[in-house]
DNA sequence: AACCTTCTCAACCGCTACCCG
DNA sequence: ACGGGTAGCGGTTGAGAAGGT
């Protein structure tokens, strides 16, 4: 049938912006709110797709946008969630205010990628470079995407807790800031979340549906393992979080030959262990999966 | 100073998921 | 249930900056 394009192309400008288009981008947003991306640079006289618009506001002009360098712990957290999230750069921007997808997705592959090599870390994969581990598949065959309902699991949950940026995606869930405008007959990015709440129970069923889980716990100011192993405990055997402590990720897990084969063989590590909230030492689960520590925290501090 | 190479990152492109009539 | 329209995502590109010779 064919796409209609996303603008008229004849009519538009392309490349870098001007002031006078991000101001008068910033104007509109200002008094109009986000949203109706397509008919925003008509309304807003610039001679741009909406696409543009949306990716000029998102990834530059937006108030709470973070410049400047990534931080250590930044560094950290975007190797951590990459490995558990792979290229998920709207997730992992999400656990990341003030960072926008593209952001994070450009200073990956010019800056971490490359740190990653330097430690002799495959960067797809989060394993050591030069593993030639029995059972463990050489590291550039398999990407660290997990299968789909896990992803879907994590990424509910990422979605439920607000973060700073106010940048949402399409599968996330969290009410944004509220829109400037007051009225918008558009499906909106700002404006639809509370529509949002109430029109797509099946999104929230996938995040609720009697499961609420919570990455935070992981990912931020994780609570010690025993918390969340408790937390683990009190729920049934098939609720999300039960299933997010299942999830294999040997990839994360894979310090020494010996270690990789003991993580493949168990292929069962705490999750909270993986992200970095080992200061106390290794939880129960590491324990019994023959002290396979996340080699990230060897390497990370 | 001029040229070349490498690096960075904003912007674009094409695809997919989702919404709505 | 279906199809069109739109927003959002991830991969890629290319212009400009920075560094090297």
């Amino acid at each position: 049938m064919g796409r209609s394009p996303c603008c008229e192309k004849a009519h538009t400008n392309k490349g870098a912006w001007t002031k006078e288009e991000d101001q008068r981008l910033i104007d509109y947003i200002r008094l109009h709110g986000e949203g109706c991306w397509r008919s925003l640079p008509k309304s807003a006289g610039l001679l741009r797709c909406g696409k543009s618009c949306r990716l000029r506001w998102i990834n530059y002009l937006r108030p709470d946008l973070k410049r400047g360098n990534f931080t250590e712990e930044e560094d950290e957290l975007i190797i951590k969630l990459h490995s558990l999230l792979g290229n998920k750069w709207s997730l992992i921007a999400g656990r990341l205010p003030g960072r926008t997808d593209n952001e994070i997705k450009n200073y990956w592959n010019t800056h971490i990628k490359r740190k990653l090599v330097s430690r002799g870390i495959d960067p797809q994969t989060h394993r050591p470079l030069n593993s030639a581990v029995p059972g463990v598949p050489p590291a550039a065959t398999s990407p660290p995407s997990l299968p789909v309902t896990e992803i879907s699991l994590i990424s509910s949950s990422l979605d439920r807790r607000p973060h700073g940026n106010g940048y949402y995606g399409r599968e996330k869930l969290e009410p944004k800031a509220e829109p400037l405008r007051e009225d918008n007959h558009c499906t909106t990015s700002s404006g639809t979340t509370t529509d949002e709440e109430l029109k797509a129970p099946r999104n929230r069923q996938q995040a609720q549906g009697g499961s609420e889980l919570n990455l935070e716990l992981s990912i931020g100011l994780a609570p010690s393992c025993r918390e969340l192993n408790r937390n683990a405990s009190s729920v049934t055997a098939n609720t999300a979080e039960s299933k997010l402590q299942e999830v294999p990720y040997p990839l994360l897990t894979v310090p020494t030959p010996a270690a990789a084969a003991a993580a493949a063989a168990a292929a069962a590590v705490c999750l909270c262990c993986q992200l970095g909230s080992r200061s106390g030492g290794m939880c129960g689960n590491c324990q019994s999966n023959g002290g396979s520590f996340g080699y990230y925290a060897q390497l990370g501090s």
